[in-house]
DNA sequence: TGCCAGGCCCTCTTTAGGGCCTT
């Protein structure tokens, strides 16, 4: 079965390296072509929220402190999603995250990232920005009530990955979109493309990839 | 002391610099 999951952090700052912590986690999972189920949770890192993040994302010190653990809820969201693939939306940021978290809770992560921003630069060249919220609408995708906030941005990365398959299939002829290709697209040159696909399907059917 | 993310990409590049994207 060809399950994605898009995951989308909303955050203190931009580099848990220097202290920042997750403040809300959101996947979304992707079978078929079709968002099949969600998981979506505040969490409470101990952390005062600062006004700037409030102002972005309209999660406060007091939604916080009213929300699960840290813990409890990386532990949850870690249980939800297993060992399936993960995209996210400039995943450099979330992956980092994704593993400080964990690593916080003593597990550590057994699948790789694949960054939407990265293969939409590859297919949608023509973008002038690759801002999530730019790339939905100008995709004619539906947009968030409330951008940045997780499950919005998850639900709105999920459409933008899903569009992204439709258009690997429709430009190559393809019956199904793996991670695996995605991930490929993403390292791929900008004229590289088609050779980068041919030689998916090559290892495809010679069993190298699995399905 | 002073500074403070980090990876990708483009170009007035490659012995580099700056913009984008995420919060």
């Amino acid at each position: 079965m060809n399950t994605i999951a898009v995951i989308d952090f909303e955050t203190t700052g931009l580099s848990p390296a220097r202290g920042d912590r997750a403040t809300e986690i959101a996947a979304v999972l992707l079978r078929d072509g079709q968002i099949v189920d969600r998981y979506q949770s505040l969490m409470n890192a101990g952390l005062s929220i600062p006004p700037f993040i409030t102002q972005l994302t309209g999660i406060s010190t007091s939604m916080v402190r009213q929300a699960p653990p840290a813990e409890r809820v990386m532990a949850e969201v870690a249980d939800f999603v297993g060992t399936i693939p993960l995209v996210a939306h400039n995943a450099a940021f979330d992956s980092r995250f994704w593993d400080a978290e964990l690593r916080r809770i003593g597990r550590q992560r057994h699948q790789s990232f694949v960054c939407s921003m990265l293969v939409a630069k590859r297919l949608m060249p023509q973008a002038a920005s690759y801002k999530l919220g730019n790339l939905v609408a100008m995709a004619g995708l539906p947009t968030a009530a409330r951008a940045h906030r997780a499950l919005a941005d998850a639900e709105m990365a999920a459409h933008l990955t899903l569009h992204l398959e439709r258009e690997l299939m429709r430009r190559f002829g393809l019956d199904s979109v793996t991670h695996e290709l995605l991930g490929r697209i993403q390292r791929a040159s900008a004229g590289g493309l088609q050779g980068c696909v041919e030689r998916h399907l090559r290892e495809r059917k010679m069993g190298m990839i699995k399905v």
